[in-house]
DNA sequence: CGTATACTTGAATTGAGTCAATAAGTGTGG
DNA sequence: CCACACTTATTGACTCAATTCAAGTATACG
């Protein structure tokens, strides 16, 4: 009788004497997430009523106008946001990391649609059961306040990018806001998205974005080592040109 | 012994057998606004923890960076979310009217200056009262949580725009979204704010947005009957070109 | 009624986009 | 392991929407 650490809604997970661990005990990007505001014994609760999901690049996790049912937890890899003008013009409103939350929208439908970058690990809950949490767990319902009002000031700042920018600040701000991140790494970033994915985020075109890099790599700033490896050769200057 | 219906913080108005009215009860702004979901015993409450301001056009109501001590609700008059770059360049975040929520933010500090377009009537609230009855009224922090999130929703729709969209395409947008907030007054709608304002609202230059107000005045899509005042005399083709 | 402020219009410039051609990866099957 | 197809990224030449700079023209205000 191994005890299964992968398979959720494991009843004997939740009983109260098992000290052995449930999925969201165990959980790499707990600290990370929402569920960073929970005690051991209610993260019980939550694993009782999480659902995991696997997608592969390229799989739309929602899309907008569909009804909002369900809130997800990034476990791995990165969410793209997006939002389509009707001839098909298309802006990404954001990526999601490891930990990320989505599905933030307490409205009928989802305001955007959501999809997987890379290959993708989900936590989904429904949105009326984790509700329901709310009013046992103030503490969560305040977190999730707290991750929307981060997520606004992000909205904000990309707000300042698109209207303001130019196309070397738009990219520099993006690559130091990926810097910031990954803060762990010496100074090579991995970009999980492809050039469009990051010329439809900073409201630019792929093209642009590529003459970008290029600029930046001729001027010593980075070094393109691979098409999404990027080496930061002059942090300083980045910053600098991200304002 | 008139009844006082201006001054803030009537300790004769919180009395639990006052018929009469407190400034709260009387606000009417109120069902636009968070406030919407109290009782009129809860109203009471409220009132004992509101300052009511008035400022001129152009002041300053607090700055990015300040300690985010308060948060505040529009009683009267237009409000400005500004961010602004070290160089000057500066982006317009949203517009507020009456019954707008003001300070949305659980961080240190502001994530943006706001001003007053017009003369202003505000409520304000320390943020730590605030947070104290949300303890008691979950209902509150519910509210405001929705506040959060259409907020949320808003600037995906601005980073859209912004990103995205034409000159004339983001000046119909926004005229398009003034006329549906006023739905009440036929075609007519009043524009608070300056050129300046909707040229940094929406990423655009001053020069631009005049000169496509007088395009769409040329086509026959608008009437300029003053600067400041515009009737929509195609309603229909003003919604094709906010997309 | 003059002066400041806000808005409009014109002419010239330019940053980023479009269209088109290569180049560099990436994977597949022989 | 290589040849082929396919996708993704880069580079070049040209275009254009929006900006910049510079007058003008309303409008408001003491």
């Amino acid at each position: 009788m191994a005890i299964s650490t992968t398979k959720s809604q494991n009843k004997r997970a939740v009983s109260r004497n098992v000290v052995a661990l449930n999925p969201c005990r165990v959980c790499h990007v707990r600290e990370l997430s929402v569920c960073a505001a929970l005690t051991p014994d209610e993260l019980d609760r939550l694993d009782a009523l999480v659902t995991r999901l696997r997608l592969r690049a390229g799989q739309i996790v929602f899309q907008e106008l569909d009804p909002a049912d369900h809130v997800f937890n990034v476990t791995a890899g990165n969410v793209r946001l997006t939002k389509m003008l009707p001839d098909g013009r298309r802006q990404i409103t954001g990526f999601l990391w490891p930990g990320d939350f989505l599905g933030l929208a307490f409205a009928d439908a989802y305001a955007y649609t959501a999809e997987a970058v890379t290959p993708l690990g989900l936590c989904r809950f429904s949105r009326t059961a984790l509700e329901a949490l709310f009013k046992e767990m103030p503490h969560l319902e305040r977190k999730v306040l707290s991750v929307a009002s981060n997520e606004l000031r992000a909205a904000q700042d990309q707000m300042l990018l698109l209207g303001r920018k130019t196309a070397r600040e738009k990219l520099s701000s993006f690559l130091w806001q990926l810097r910031q991140r990954s803060r762990g790494r010496d100074d090579t970033l991995d970009l999980p998205m492809n050039r469009a994915d990051i010329a439809d985020y900073l409201g630019l075109t792929m093209e642009t974005v590529s003459r970008t890099f290029t600029a930046l790599a001729r001027e010593g700033v980075l070094c393109l080592t691979a098409a999404n490896k990027i080496v930061v050769r002059e942090p300083g200057t980045l910053s600098r040109l991200a304002l």
